[in-house]
RNA sequence: GCGGUCGUGGCGAAGUGGUGAACGCACCGGAUUGUGGCUCCGGCAUUCGAGGGUUCGAUUCCCUUCGAUCGCCCCA
C-alpha cells in the first residue's frame, strides 16, 4: 500500500456519505425554519486571526493549528473552529450595517492537530450557527433550542444540555482571583494536573475528577456576575423552559476559548467513549470589536458532526434509505448494446436513474449486478427483441415480466417510475 | 505531546523460524448455447503495513517507522 491518508482523516465513501447527507439535510431544514442563512467562508485563514480570537494561550492556539506559510510568506491556518471566520466575514462584507441582525450558519471540514480517538479527527466536521447584532436573551434561547430540535428529531436519546453564565470579562478575571485563593490553601494536595492549571486555568480546576473533596465551599462563578449577567442568565433559563428545553445548570463548566461571555452551553451524550461533548457554544460580546469590527454581540454553537454520526450508529438509528436506481438496462449482443447507449440516454433525459453494464458481462451476470444495485426493473434487449422492435421488462422482486414495443419504452418507464415512487 | 492494544486477500479471520499461507463471506466463471436470489463444481494473497537487523532461512524473533484503535491533556 502506497499512500495511506493522512493521520486522523477519513474517507467517507457510498455507503456512509448518505448517513452525512442525512444529517446535514436535517441540519438546514431547522435552519431554515429558524430563518438561519448559510454561509461559507475560507477553509484557511491569516494565522493571526484565530491568535487573536480563540487566544493566544489556549491550547487550540499553543499546539493544536494547522500553521503554514504560503508561496507569498503569509502565515495561514486551517480553521480549527468556525467562529473566526464567520466574525471575519461579517466584519470585512459590513453585515453589521444591514437593518436587521445576522442569523447564519455553515457546515464545513475544522482542522485540529492532536492524537486521533474516539470522536476526535484532525480533519473534523462542523455544523454551526452564529447571530450577530443582539443581545437579547431569547436569542441564547433560541440557538440552544435550534441545536436541541435538530437533535431530537434525529431521533437521539440521551442527550443533555447543559448551561452555565461565566459573565463578562470583569467578573471573570474577579471570580479567578477569588477561585485562586479558594484553592492556595489546598493547592499542595491537587493532583499534577490541577496543580498546572492553577496559573494557566484554573476555573477548569473545579471540573477535576479526582480532587473534588478539596472543594467544599468553593466560591461559586454565579455569584461572581454582575446584575446584568443574572438577569440575562435568568431570562435565558425562563425561555428554555417554555420552550421546552430540559437543561441543567453546570455552575463548573468552562469552555476552552477565551471569547465566550455570559451564556456558555453544551450538549452531552453518554455512552459513546470519553468524549462525550457533541455539540458546544456560547455568546461572545467582545469578539468582534476584539477582531476590528465595531462592537456588535454575537452567540452561537458548533456541532461536531463525527460524535453526531457515532452517536447514530451507537443507539443504532437508522436513516431511511431510497433506492437510487429505477431501471436497469441489460443488453445483448453488439446491436443491443449499440442501442442501449441511445436508450439509457432518453430514460435518463426523462428523469429515470438508469444503469447498464460496461463490461460486456452475459445476461445472467447483469442481472444478477442489477439484483445487487436494488433496482425495481431490469429491461432485457437482445438481438430477437431488437428484430421484433421489442424489449422484454422485467419486475425483479415478482419476476414477472412483459413485452412491450420499444417505441413506447421510454413512455412506458416514464409512466411506471414517476406514478410509483414520486 | 504521553500511555495501552493492534496491523495477514475486497471484508472477517486462523496460523507457523523452513517445500504450494487454513477457513468463512464477497466476487468471477461453469453446470443452465438468452433470464438474478437456492445447489454443486472451479477460480481468486509470488504474499503477511513499511524499512532495517538476527539467521543457512522470517509473515513468524529484535529494532525503527507509519497507521489504526482506546485512554490522558485538551476539545466538537
Amino acid at each position: 500500500m502506497r499512500y495511506q491518508k493522512p493521520k486522523g482523516t477519513q474517507d467517507f465513501l457510498p455507503g456512509v456519505v448518505e448517513k452525512w447527507q442525512y444529517v446535514e439535510k436535517k441540519a438546514r431544514d431547522w435552519c431554515h425554519r429558524f430563518n438561519y442563512k448559510e454561509i461559507r467562508t475560507p477553509i484557511f485563514e491569516q494565522t493571526e486571526l484565530f491568535i487573536r480570537s480563540v487566544g493566544e494561550t489556549t491550547d487550540v492556539v499553543e499546539k493544536e493549528m494547522y500553521t503554514f506559510k504560503d508561496k507569498g510568506d503569509r502565515n495561514m491556518t486551517l480553521r480549527p473552529e468556525g467562529t473566526a471566520g464567520v466574525v471575519r466575514a461579517y466584519i470585512e462584507n459590513k453585515l453589521y450595517g444591514e437593518p436587521d441582525i445576522q442569523k447564519l450558519y455553515y457546515i464545513g471540514p475544522k482542522f485540529r492537530y492532536e492524537q486521533p480517538q474516539s470522536g476526535r479527527f484532525r480533519q473534523f466536521h462542523q455544523f454551526g450557527v452564529e447571530v450577530f447584532g443582539s443581545t437579547a436573551p431569547s436569542i441564547d434561547a433560541e440557538v440552544i433550542s435550534l441545536g436541541y430540535s435538530l437533535f431530537k428529531d434525529l431521533g437521539l436519546q440521551g442527550v443533555k444540555v447543559e448551561i452555565n453564565s461565566i459573565g463578562n470579562k470583569e467578573s471573570r478575571a474577579a471570580y479567578r482571583g477569588k477561585l485562586q485563593e479558594f484553592l492556595t490553601p489546598v493547592k499542595e494536595k491537587l493532583c499534577s494536573d490541577c496543580q498546572s492549571r492553577f496559573d494557566r486555568n484554573p476555573l477548569r480546576i473545579l471540573d477535576c475528577k479526582k480532587d473534588q473533596q478539596y472543594f467544599d465551599g468553593a466560591p461559586s462563578i454565579i455569584d461572581s456576575l454582575d446584575e446584568e449577567s443574572i438577569v440575562h442568565f435568568e431570562k435565558v433559563q425562563k425561555y428554555l423552559s417554555e420552550m421546552d428545553v430540559k437543561f441543567e445548570i453546570n455552575p463548573k463548566m468552562v469552555r476552552g476559548l477565551d471569547y465566550y461571555t455570559d451564556t456558555v452551553f453544551e450538549f452531552k451524550a453518554e455512552g459513546i467513549g470519553a468524549i462525550d461533548t457533541i455539540a458546544a457554544g456560547g455568546r461572545y460580546n467582545g469578539l468582534v470589536e476584539q477582531i476590528g469590527g465595531q462592537d456588535q454581540p454575537g452567540v452561537g454553537f458548533g456541532i461536531g458532526l463525527e460524535r453526531v454520526l457515532l452517536i447514530l450508529d451507537h443507539q443504532d438509528i437508522q436513516i431511511p434509505e431510497e433506492n437510487l436506481l429505477d431501471i436497469y438496462l441489460v443488453a445483448l449482443g453488439e446491436l443491443a448494446e449499440e442501442k442501449s447507449v441511445k436508450i439509457l440516454n432518453e430514460l435518463r433525459q426523462a428523469g429515470i436513474r438508469a444503469e447498464k453494464d460496461y463490461l460486456g458481462k452475459k445476461m445472467k451476470a447483469q442481472l444478477k449486478s442489477a439484483d445487487r444495485q436494488k433496482v425495481k426493473y431490469a429491461a432485457i434487449l437482445g438481438e430477437d427483441e431488437l428484430e421484433r422492435g421489442e424489449i422484454v421488462l422485467k419486475t425483479l422482486e415478482s419476476r414477472e415480466q412483459s413485452v412491450i414495443p420499444l417505441q413506447n419504452f421510454v413512455e412506458e418507464m416514464i409512466k411506471k417510475t414517476k406514478g410509483g415512487n414520486m
